[in-house]
DNA sequence: GCGTCCAGGTCTACC
DNA sequence: GGTAGACCTGGACGC
C-alpha cells in the first residue's frame, strides 16, 4: 500500500458563521464519515485526509475551540513538501469552503415557523451543516456502491477498495486510510476489481470512471460554479452515474432519493406507505422542490441523521424501512 | 445445509 | 417518450 508520511504545514482558527455544531457537522450522527471511512475521530478531534485537484495528499486535523453560537475551528494541515504562503492561504480557503464555514443555515431554520417537520430537525440537529470533498472519486464511488446493493453489502465494497488499493497518511502519530486514486483503478482489469472487490457488475463501471477522471473531468470547485443543472447534466455524462448518482456527487446536491428515503419521505411529506417507492421518486422530488426550495438538500441531510428522533417524535416506524 | 429471492439504480432495446 | 428486463453477489429467509 502506498504511504505518505506528511509533517505540519500549517495550523490557523476558522471563524464559522453560527449556528455551527462542529460535532455534529464533521461525525454525523448517522454515521456518514467527513472524507474518509477510516478518519479518526476523538475527544471532539477529528484527523483525516483528503486528495487534492492536483493529485497532492493533506493530512487534516480539525478540533472546535468555540460553542456552535460562537463557532471556531483549530485547524492543522499536515503536507509532503515545503508550502508557501500562498499555499497556507489555499488550505485556509479550501477549508472554509469544505466545511461551509460561510454558509448561513438561518435562512433554513426560519422555515420552522410554518413547517412542523423543519422545526422538528432544527430543534434535534441544530447547528449541523452539510460538508464538501474537494475529491470527485470517492463520491463516485459511494454512489456506484449504493446502487442497488443493501447497505451493509455497500459498506463491503467500499471497504474492500479502501483495504486493496487505498493510501495509507500518517501524521501527527495517526494513520488513516484513504480512497484509491482514479489512476489506481483505471490501471486495474474489471476481473480483478470484480474478484477482490466483491463489485460484480459494478466493476468495468467504476473502472469506466476512473478512466473518464484520467482523461480530465471538472473538479468538485469546478462543478459547483456551473449550475445546478450543468453540474448534473456533466456526471450523467459518466457511464453508471444516473439522476440519483448525480444529486449524491453534486457540489449542488440534489434531492437523492433511492428506494429506502423514498419510503422515508413518502411517510414525512404524504403520511402513507408508498405503493411503488420507486415510480414515486420524481412526484416525491417535486414535493420536496415545492416545500423546501433550495434548502431541499439540508432537509435530506438532516431527516438521515435523525431518523430515530422523527420516529419517536411523528411516531412512524422509519427505522425498520 | 441448500435453494430462492432480492436489494438504498442504470442502461439498453424495444415499442 | 415510456418502460420492461438484465445486471453481480452476498445475505436473509424458508424449507
Amino acid at each position: 500500500m502506498k504511504t505518505h508520511e506528511l509533517s505540519l504545514s500549517s495550523r490557523f482558527e476558522l471563524k464559522l458563521v453560527p449556528p455551527y455544531d462542529f460535532r455534529l457537522t464533521i461525525h454525523k450522527p448517522a454515521g456518514w464519515s467527513f472524507l474518509t471511512p477510516d478518519e479518526v475521530f476523538e475527544d471532539d478531534t477529528l484527523w483525516t485526509a483528503t486528495r487534492l485537484p492536483t493529485d497532492e495528499m493533506l493530512g487534516l486535523k480539525l478540533r472546535s475551540a468555540g460553542t456552535a453560537a460562537k463557532p471556531t475551528i483549530r485547524c492543522e494541515v499536515y503536507s509532503g513538501k515545503r508550502v508557501t504562503a500562498t499555499d497556507k492561504k489555499q488550505f485556509s480557503n479550501l477549508l472554509t469552503w469544505m466545511l461551509r464555514a460561510e454558509e448561513d443555515v438561518k435562512p433554513f431554520y426560519a422555515l420552522a415557523k410554518h413547517d412542523s417537520l423543519v422545526k422538528a430537525l432544527s430543534k434535534d440537529r441544530y447547528g449541523m451543516h452539510r460538508t464538501e470533498r474537494p475529491d470527485l472519486f470517492p463520491q463516485l464511488i459511494l454512489a456506484v456502491t449504493l446502487q442497488m446493493a443493501p447497505i451493509a453489502r455497500s459498506d463491503q465494497m467500499m471497504d474492500l477498495l479502501i483495504k486493496e488499493y487505498g493510501e495509507k497518511i500518517t501524521f501527527d502519530d495517526k494513520e488513516v486510510l484513504y480512497w484509491p486514486s482514479p489512476e489506481t483503478i483505471a490501471k486495474k482489469s474489471a476481473s480483478e476489481l470484480r474478484e477482490k472487490c466483491k463489485l460484480g457488475y459494478r466493476a468495468p463501471v467504476l473502472q469506466g470512471i476512473a478512466e473518464a477522471l484520467g482523461r480530465g473531468f471538472p473538479t468538485p470547485m469546478d462543478l459547483e460554479s456551473m449550475s445546478a443543472e450543468e453540474a448534473k447534466l456533466k456526471l450523467m455524462e459518466l457511464k453508471g452515474i444516473g439522476d440519483y448518482s448525480a444529486d449524491i456527487v453534486s457540489p449542488h446536491f440534489g434531492f437523492p432519493l433511492d428506494v429506502w428515503s423514498a419510503k422515508i419521505f413518502s411517510l414525512l411529506l404524504v403520511g402513507r406507505h408508498p405503493k411503488s417507492p420507486r415510480t414515486d421518486i420524481p412526484k416525491l422530488k417535486r414535493i420536496a422542490e415545492k416545500r423546501w426550495g433550495k434548502w431541499r438538500g439540508y432537509v435530506f441531510t438532516y431527516v438521515l441523521n435523525d431518523i430515530p428522533n422523527l420516529s419517536k417524535r411523528f411516531k412512524l416506524n422509519l427505522e425498520d424501512l
